[in-house]
DNA sequence: AACTTCATTACGGTTTCCCGGAATCGCTTA
DNA sequence: TAAGCGATTCCGGGAAACCGTAATGAAGTT
């Protein structure tokens, strides 16, 4: 089994589930940490010792104190570990259940495994850990079709860009010209009304706001 | 102490957690549950075995499954509770830290306390236990500034109802014939742009996207 | 009854958004 | 080189939203 574990999570309590599946597991050497920097930190000593992590269980969203973080969120984290130490297992394990954001995790930093927080989520975790040290995919039942469905596949980084400054108030000229400036394209003010209009009807939403509003339920934005 | 305990939340560890800080509390009937529904039905069969709970502690968001909810969240199973045993001590344990979800439901539902889980929660809820117990309201430090800073405490759930509405695709025109057939006043659409205006101005919103953006974010709708 | 006050409603002009058609550009293929 | 095709851009008319102002209505006050 895996020789050298840490767990990072914000809730000492979640901690204390994941320790215990861990030694049910035969993992005899588990670390926790609660801020995404000190996980780093210590991914990057055992590096440095030459005894370095083999598992790493992170959480995604990390609750925001007094102590100012290089990295504040799990993606921030995996984004940086995914390139500085490419051999690191990675499991994510977060109440994170929408589709969209399941799915740009798994396409973007090819992680090793992801669990959803929930009922049976400390068994599927276990079921994950088992599976990933077997070099293998492991994903929870409830957005397994996060890969499978296609049906809002065609959503490129642009689409999300669009949406992200609309809700930031600014107005489909100012994004236009914004997008000119910063040599983005398609830049003109038809353009971005045609790509909305596209959004629309791939979400069904009836106007803007609408779809604004889609795109934060569903973790697209 | 308290005598009759219930636990309700469906993450796992958290239950565990929870467990550990009720025994060093000195509570030794601490039941727990998964499912709003069944929180309901023991405290209801409490009260008909003429020996009740007095305290539930309840988290707020519960993920959806196989199992049909009739309250499919904390929010529903506080609302039904405050009505029919309003003697419960209720204390929320939840991820919530945006201070609009906080303040409404404190206003409300006037609940017991309120803890945030987070690095410290437990210790929180802990501390919360003892102040419930001597008829003391509790909020974590993270959200009580809740309770004092009034700069959106003018907004009434008229306000809300418009925001969800436009945040659903209707038009102010629809919102407006809307609530014209359901007897919502005012419902004229000039009323309605009033509204907006206002609401635009309170937290700076630079549109109607923007505005139904922020509301998205802090919790409001 | 006349007056004040405040919320609601009505209205008109301006801006932004929405939507379709047509022209242009860039790339591929014949 | 020409033709074809999709993406982008330009344009124009209509709809919705935006914004200020005026009219109406429902209190309570004098």
């Amino acid at each position: 089994m895996f020789k050298k574990v840490l767990v990072a999570d914000d809730l000492g309590s979640i901690n204390l589930g994941v320790l215990t599946i861990a030694k049910n597991l035969g993992l005899n050497n588990v670390e926790r940490v609660e801020y995404c920097d000190d996980a780093y930190l210590r991914i990057k000593k055992g590096l440095l010792d030459n005894d370095p992590y083999d598992l790493l269980i992170t959480d995604l969203s990390f609750k925001e104190d007094h102590r100012t973080q290089k990295y504040p969120s799990g993606e921030d984290l995996i984004k940086v570990l995914r390139k500085e130490t490419p051999n690191l297992k990675i499991v994510v394990y977060s109440i994170e259940d929408r589709l969209q954001k399941v799915r740009r995790l798994i396409s973007q930093y090819n992680i090793n495994a992801y669990v959803c927080k929930g009922r049976k989520g400390l068994e599927e975790l276990s079921k994950a850990v088992e599976e990933v040290y077997e070099d293998r995919f492991f994903i929870s039942e409830q957005v397994s079709h996060a890969l499978s469905n296609k049906t809002t596949l065609d959503i490129d980084d642009f689409d999300v860009l669009l949406l992200r400054n609309l809700a930031s108030g600014k107005s489909q000229e100012e994004i236009s010209l914004d997008f000119k400036q910063k040599n983005i394209t398609p830049s003109s003010l038809s353009s971005i009304e045609k790509r909305l209009n596209k959004l629309k009807i791939q979400f069904s939403a009836s106007n803007t706001i609408h779809l604004v509003a889609i795109g934060k339920d569903i973790g697209l934005i």
